[in-house]
DNA sequence: AAAACATTGTGAAAGTCTTGACAAAGGTTT
DNA sequence: AAACCTTTGTCAAGACTTTCACAATGTTTT
C-alpha cells in the first residue's frame, strides 16, 4: 500500500513498462537507460524517471535500469507478485477469448471456470476448463476464493449478476458489459468499452 | 476537419457521451441540462459544457440540450455519419467476438469479411460473414473498399500483415496484438491493450 | 408582456501532469 | 587510484486540463 498518492496516469503507464521491459528481457537485454527505452516506447525520458522514482529508486547513477529486477518491481507494485482467482461470467466469443488469453498464468492470474445460462451449448471448452451453469455460481462463490470477475454479459444481466458476485465475495471486476458498472466503494471495477476506443479511430480517420 | 486543436483527453470522452446520451433517448428523454447528466456521468457540469462548446453550442441558455440533437452532433464530430468498412484480420475468438458485434451497424460501422490462415476451422460463421483465407487478402484488398481493419492475430503476424493492409490502401488499424503498432504517419492506429487493463485492476486490488 | 427562473457559454483561476535542467552518485577507462 | 563519463533522482518551470463563477440569454410562469 503506497501512502503517497499515485495518479491514474502512472498507473497506466505501468503495465506498458511491463510490457516492454518483458520484451527487452526476451532479446536478452539486461541493462537499458531511461534514455534508450524512452526511444523505444515514444516517450520522455524524464517520464520514465519520475515514474519509476515514484516507486523508489530502482536504477544507480552511471548505469541505468536492470531490466529484471525492474521488471520483478513493477511486478509488486502491480500486484503481479500476488496470485489471483479469477472466474469468467458469460462465454460467448469474447468470454472465451479471454479465458483462452495465454501469458495471464505467467503474471499470477489464474482463469479457474466460466459461467454461462446455457453452458451445454458452448462448442468447445478453453483449455480443459469447466463451464458452469449460472445457476451454480452462488455455491461455487461459498466454495472457491473468486478475486476477479470477468463480465462478457449483455448490460441487462450485468448488474444483477454483478450483484450475486458482490455478495458472494468477489471484489474485482473487469466489466466487458457496455454500461459503466456502479457498485459499493469497496468493489473495484475496471470498465472496458470496446467501441469507445473503435469511435476514437473513426474521429481520427475524419479529422485526419 | 477542425481547425483548434482538440486534446486527447477530450476525444475519449465523446464516446462515453455517446453512450449515455443513447441510453437517454431510448428511455424516452428529450431535453437535459448538463447539471443532470453531469450526475449521472458523475463528472462536473463544466466540464460537459466546456467539451461540447468546443464543437459548437448545442444547448440553449434556460433550458439545456436536446438529447437527440446532441446524439446527431457527436455522432458527426465521430464520424458516425459516415459509413465505414471493416475487415477483421484473425477468425479466433476475439475476432468472432468482435464482429458478432450488435449495434455497429446503427453507427455506421459495417463488418464485411473476415480473414484466416485457417479459414475452414472457423466452427460458425459469424452473422453469415464471409471469412476468407489470408492469402486472399492482397486480392479483396484491390477490389474492395475497406476503411478500418481489426487486427486479432499473434504479435509475430502482427506487422506483416498490417503492411499488406497498408499497401492495399488501408488506414484504420484497430490492433489487439500486442505490440504497439507502428506505421506511416498517415495510418491511424488504435492500439488495445485488454491485459494492461487488468493489471490496472490487480493494483487496484492490492493498493486499496 | 413583464418578472422570475434556469442554464448555457466563457474567461480566468486553480489544479495536475509533463518536461527541462542539473547536481549528485556511481561506473568505466587509463 | 585518478580523471572522465554516464545516467539517475529531483526540483522547478512550463504546459495542459479541470473547475469555478458569473454575465448573457433564452424559457417559463403569472
Amino acid at each position: 500500500m503506497e501512502n503517497r498518492a499515485i495518479s491514474q496516469a502512472v498507473i497506466k503507464r505501468l503495465p506498458r513498462y511491463m510490457r516492454y521491459l518483458t520484451e527487452l528481457r526476451s532479446q536478452g537485454v539486461e541493462r537499458i537507460s531511461s534514455q534508450e527505452l524512452s526511444e523505444k516506447m515514444k516517450v520522455t525520458a524524464s517520464q520514465i524517471r519520475q515514474d519509476l522514482n515514484l516507486f523508489g529508486g530502482f536504477g544507480q547513477q552511471g548505469y541505468g535500469y536492470n531490466v529484471g529486477n525492474l521488471i520483478r518491481e513493477i511486478g509488486v507494485i502491480l500486484g503481479l507478485d500476488q496470485s489471483h482467482d479469477i472466474i469468467v461470467i458469460g462465454a460467448g466469443n469474447l468470454g472465451r477469448a479471454l479465458a483462452g488469453y495465454a501469458n495471464f498464468e505467467n503474471r499470477g492470474l489464474f482463469i479457474r471456470a466460466l459461467f454461462d445460462i446455457a453452458p451445454e451449448n458452448t462448442v468447445s471448452n478453453v483449455r480443459g476448463l469447466p463451464v458452469y451453469s449460472m445457476e451454480h455460481l452462488p455455491e461455487y462463490l461459498k466454495n472457491n476464493r473468486v478475486d476477479i470477475a470477468v463480465l462478457t454479459i449483455p448490460k441487462t444481466a450485468a448488474l444483477s449478476v454483478a450483484q450475486i458476485l458482490y455478495d458472494g465475495g468477489v471484489r474485482g471486476f473487469w466489466n466487458f458489459a457496455h454500461l459503466d458498472l456502479a457498485l459499493p466503494d469497496d468493489a473495484y471495477v475496471e470498465n472496458v468499452h470496446l467501441s469507445d476506443s473503435l469511435m476514437q479511430l473513426t474521429y481520427r480517420l475524419k479529422h485526419k
